[in-house]
RNA sequence: GCGCCCGUAGCUCAAUCGGAUAGAGCAACAGCCUUCUAAGCUGUAGGUUAGUGGUUCGAUUCCACUCGGGCGUACCA
């Protein structure tokens, strides 16, 4: 049984019949414990409807309410007129077996049972290697999947790229300066070329099996695929190294094919939309919804904009029925994706499904250095770099740890940091330690395991840590919904710290495995087992690993 | 200039569509290992939530302005 919706489903009867409008319920769970288990500002909102004393509206409310004692142990009034609950510990000492036997899956809901959900992030063209800047939304994007998995959607992991159009161009002129470098040390690199180190490369294995026999080649062609192979094949393997893989590879070049981007231009004109001038097609922008000006969709030169093709590409996601688009960018990307939702629904789309989530820049600090990844900047660290410097658990973990919105400032050095310092490691040792609780079990005390979960003796928890473990453990379905409904997977982060935390005060002041004392050393084990599940099922969805030992 | 985002402890960040005494980690200081992992626990200190006004029972949260930082403002993606 879900606690918050008896809660709520009890006051928003009493409210009934105290003969107020119903209004909506809101929740708290307050920070100090003598507010009670859950609070709500109910009396206070009618209140201020009717203009009458939030504090008499709260005990006429109370009056109303009809509670089960074994759940609601008390109901005060506080404050201004604050509604607060005091749930009864033995329902927490009763979802511990409902916790053992749903394992892996406690957490999971099925409220987005049968929808679809398609979430498209990195989408970097293979013009290169990714660089740590892009972490922050591989990372993100890797949670988030997760987090509507767990609320029921079936998940399509989708990758857009690009591989034609001038940045190809751009690559494959970049290859063959370096490929002719071998023979002519001062042959030309080309203004905007692809200054990294891994274009000599791709270079140089073109040498190793093609010797001198592409010195004459004028058609570009051979040297753009060998470098898009080899950038994709870099791509994926960082992807990999964190455990992401893509269902989907999109490629822009299909919607010409197809001709959806013909339809899409067709579109725009049959409705006035779009208008001709200077040899360019421009998007009529609607200046009442804050954009500044008009956009070009073609250029002068015939080919589309990369507007153009990403509106074909949302239309031709909307139509492949998804219940839920997501899309993930940088803030570089704000205004951008703004004119493509723009040039969708002016076409008559229904963009309602369609979810952006923006995240902000990173800035990297290594030492007293600080630097940022953006397409300007010549520094270059790659992603590889950082889960080489860091490892991918902590890759993953920085990333996400803090709320998209917030200017990111990545501290390389103390994420390096193999000690107590380093946060993700006070989550995983929270795990490891479980780990080591149980083997000393198996080895002391194996019949726990024969425990039978229906018929846990509850009087046997008596300890305050232990009240206050299963209190934390309880809240875990509704913290995952909470973050997925808002796309946070950092609130999962702040949930297992407080788990984590709560578990090493226990097992500070409570010895598990105790041979004088069976009966209550196998609760004990069980309650462990319980925060191990909630610890791993955590690290499943946020994406970093369970360790055993540490 | 204009548009969007951000500003919370020395540092990095939380704070559940406006809730009660703004919380964690790191750094600092003081304690705790003959007992299942001290990568841990306990305690102390640290704040005019950038600033000024406003809205109301109540504001870190909403509004206005000012200051500071980021990102855009391409017939690049």
């Amino acid at each position: 049984m879900d606690i918050g919706n008896y809660i709520e489903n009890i006051l928003s009867k009493a409210i009934e019949s105290s003969g107020f409008s119903p209004v909506r319920i809101q929740f708290d769970i307050p920070k100090e414990e003598k507010f009670g288990d859950m609070s709500s500002n109910a009396a206070l909102l009618i209140a201020k409807a009717n203009r009458i004393q939030p504090r008499k509206v709260a005990e006429e409310i109370v009056n109303n309410i009809k509670s089960d004692p074994g759940i609601v142990n008390k109901i005060e009034i506080a404050g201004p007129g604050f509604i607060n609950f005091f749930i009864a510990d033995n329902f927490y000492k009763e979802n511990l077996s409902g916790i053992l036997k749903q394992k892996s899956s406690y957490g999971k809901s099925d409220i987005n049972k049968d929808k679809t959900a398609n979430l498209e992030w990195v989408s970097a063209n293979p013009t290169g290697p990714l660089h740590a800047g892009h972490g922050r939304q591989i990372a993100l994007g890797k949670a988030i999947a997760n987090l509507l998995e767990w609320t029921g959607y079936k998940v399509t992991r989708e990758y857009y790229y690009n591989d034609a159009g001038n940045q190809m161009n751009n690559l494959a002129k970049s290859v063959y300066a370096r490929y002719m470098e071998i023979f002519k040390p001062d042959f030309p690199f080309p203004e905007d070329g692809y200054a990294g180190d891994y274009i000599k490369e791709i270079a140089r294995k073109i040498f190793e099996e093609k010797g001198d026999s592409l010195v004459s080649i004028s058609d570009m062609e051979f040297f753009k695929n060998y470098g898009e192979e080899f950038n994709f094949a870099l791509i994926k393997n960082s992807l990999n190294r964190l455990g992401i893989h893509h269902d989907v590879f999109f490629n822009e070049t299909s919607l010409y094919k197809n001709s959806d981007i013909d339809r899409v231009i067709e579109d725009y004109k049959n409705n006035g939309l779009a208008y001709e001038s200077e040899g360019a097609l421009w998007l009529r922008m609607n200046k009442d919804k804050n954009f500044q000006k008009d956009k070009v969709i073609v250029k002068s030169s015939g080919e589309p904009t990369y507007r153009l093709p990403d509106i074909a590409y949302h239309i031709n996601k909307i139509n492949r029925g998804f219940d839920l688009i997501v899309d993930i960018f940088g803030s570089d990307h704000r205004d951008t994706y703004r004119e493509v939702l723009y040039g969708v629904e002016s076409l008559g789309y229904d963009i309602d499904k369609i979810r952006v989530i923006i995240h902000q820049m990173v800035t990297f600090k290594m030492g007293d250095e600080s630097f940022k990844m953006s397409k300007r900047s010549d520094k270059t660290y790659s992603l590889d770099d950082l889960i080489d410097d860091i490892g991918p658990d902590a890759t993953q973990f920085f990333f996400v740890m803090r709320g998209a919105n917030t200017h990111l400032d990545f501290d390389v050095e103390l994420a390096k940091e193999q000690s107590e310092k380093n946060p993700v490691y006070y989550l995983q040792y929270a795990h490891a330690r479980i780990c080591g609780i149980l083997r000393n079990a198996d080895e002391h005390l194996p019949e726990y395991k024969n425990s039978d979960i229906d018929k846990i003796n509850l009087e046997l928890i008596s300890t305050e840590d232990e009240i206050k473990l299963l209190k934390v453990l309880s809240k875990f379905p509704a913290e995952i919904l909470s973050s997925s409904v808002s796309y946070e997977p950092h609130k999962i982060i702040t949930f297992l710290n407080a788990v984590a935390e709560q578990f090493h005060r226990f097992y500070h002041n409570n010895r598990v495995v105790d041979t004088g004392n069976i009966e209550l050393s196998k609760v004990r084990l069980l309650i462990c087992l319980a925060v191990k599940y909630v610890l791993k099922n955590g690290f499943d969805i946020i994406g970093i690993s369970a360790p055993e030992k540490m």
